[in-house]
DNA sequence: ATCACTTTGTGAAGTTCTTAACAAATTATT
DNA sequence: AATAATTTGTTAAGAACTTCACAAAGTGAT
């Protein structure tokens, strides 16, 4: 079963159904009906339909889902790759808080080092070894194409010599603007971002709200 | 200037603009075309004209953008509401990440304050007031509608009881899935999901490239 | 001032995403 | 075994978003 081309907007659901599948997995629920899972998610129905479709048929007319087989299927899609290595680059407070981070709920590859501009800080901390920043050529993993960005100072800079790398997929943790070349995909998370555009939803319910 | 009812993914964007603004006036770039600011945020000039369109007539013909004007006006449409207090709920690692941020740009309002299961977490930390959950009802400050969400425990309970209180955006670091009512907006914030989008949108990359 | 040039802001066309509606498939019941 | 009741997967309609294309409005040089 070879995945037909799924559209971005799925592609941003998947990581949600699977969190709420694991959810109710622990809850012990075994099987789902496509309208039950609307409710727990927020998401019409046909919508999550037509979203599971592109990974196959994974249900059964008068039935559902099996919310195992879902589970490994988003697992496998979602490339549960253990081999995939990521890095984190630098190892300040957010930097060490994901270090820290024990619930990555074997879902992704975990850290395999860090890097950081301040060489006192080479050692290793939370199991997670790290390294000068002056070594990233030569410590970067074989194969490793995804960084987590969580430094303050020279982000372009770094960011280039991150993409000379190989590293072909970014987590972005700074509040910095910066430029990639095309084909490397950026993720931006961002907590004034998300505030702001919270601000900014709320805000407009509220005026809503009013006119009403 | 009221705003138009602004798009879900136009809003998404605004975030991007200011901050990719802000970077500009740092270089020193006191005007800009839509097309420059096309290759320089990587969205089509086009479509930038049209998102800004929503917030009024920003540009001028044969001119292009005031970038101080913009800045400006992106601030007071992002809510740059400096009354606007958030609190922060879980002082965990992450929470402390976050409290420690000095980097919050003037851009939202502070974190007032914040609240943690242990009770002996409670006091003062880099500036800002801890108290123990249970107090949650009684100090959460007037008029506060957005929650910064770190725990790990008790989510949803908690969830619920930040709802009886009047907040309307949550910013979700939390791994859990939960329930909110209508008219709740939340914002997940997440490593994991951001790697499982990257892995699979540099997979796919990868395999178009290979049948070319 | 006039004219050539540039760039915005926006109708209209095009694309992508969502939702309604229903045939096909399966379960459950009699 | 046949029938009723579900629920999936998908076609087609609708909504949301993006992009094209160009009139309108400005700039800047002569």
């Amino acid at each position: 079963m070879t995945v037909k081309k799924v559209p971005k907007a799925t592609l941003q659901r998947y990581p949600l159904y699977l969190k709420a599948l694991r959810r109710l997995k622990k809850n012990g629920v075994q099987r789902i009906m496509s309208k039950e899972l609307s409710s727990f998610v927020d998401i019409e129905s046909t919508t999550i339909r037509r979203d599971f479709s592109f990974l196959g048929n994974l249900g059964k007319q008068g039935y559902g889902y099996d919310v195992d087989r879902l589970i490994e299927i988003f697992n496998a899609q979602l490339g549960v790759d253990f081999d995939e290595k990521i890095i984190l680059v630098g190892a300040g407070n957010l930097g060490r808080a994901l270090m820290n981070y024990n619930k990555w709920d074997h879902v992704v590859g975990e850290i395999a080092c860090a890097f950081d501009m301040d060489e006192s800080k080479a050692g290793v901390q939370f199991g997670v070894q790290i390294y000068p920043m002056t070594m990233l050529e030569e410590k970067i993993p074989e194969g490793c194409h995804i960084a987590i960005l969580t430094i303050s100072n020279n982000i372009q800079e770094t960011v280039d010599r991150l993409v000379a790398c190989g590293i072909t997929g970014l987590v972005d943790f700074t509040h910095e603007h910066f430029l990639v070349p095309k084909g490397v995909a950026v993720k931006v998370v961002d907590v004034v971002s998300s505030i702001q555009e919270l601000v900014f939803i709320t805000n407009s319910m509220d005026s809503k709200a009013k006119k009403q």
